[in-house]
DNA sequence: CTTCTCACA
DNA sequence: TGTGAGGA
């Protein structure tokens, strides 16, 4: 019996994250100092402060551009440089995690390893492509 | 206890 | 970018 996969997709919601500067500090490395700085010169952003709400809080994309930068940051990059390079990360990322989102229609597993319906394959919509994992290892199945 | 803004022996 | 002050 496969399981379909739509109605599951909003575990992909990483977005429904919220983090407060301590965390993504510890979560990233970066300084609290250095996340105020870089949002202050517009490499990110925290999320909207209400009037009540005087502390800056982050989603989850806030997570990833910072973890980012960082990683350049760390292999030698400028700050500006570390960012360029995020920003265009991003855009690769954002394909991905879009292919990805719509690519799985549903998962059936079989002898040990998991049967994934990328969707429709020909024109005729007849037949599906299918994708047969076990670990690394990856086939591809039209049927 | 955490975060904020501002200033800088 | 770090650090300390003085509040919230």
């Amino acid at each position: 019996m496969a399981i379909p996969f739509e109605e599951l997709t909003t575990v992909f919601s990483f977005d429904d994250f919220v983090f407060r500067i301590g965390e993504l500090s510890k979560m990233t490395g970066v300084s609290p100092r250095q996340l105020r700085y870089w949002e202050q010169r517009g490499y990110i952003k925290s999320l909207d402060r209400t009037d009540d709400k005087r502390a800056r809080s982050y989603n989850y994309a806030a997570y990833v551009s910072v973890k980012i930068i960082k990683h350049y940051l760390d292999d030698g990059y400028t700050l500006e440089g570390a960012v360029s390079q995020m920003r265009s990360a991003i855009k690769y990322l954002t394909a991905v995690r879009q292919f990805i989102r719509h690519s799985v229609t549903s998962v059936d597993f079989e002898d040990g390893g998991a049967v994934i319906d990328l969707g429709v394959f020909d024109g005729d919509q007849q037949k599906h492509l299918y994708a047969h994992t076990r670990g690394t290892d990856i086939n591809y199945e039209i049927r």
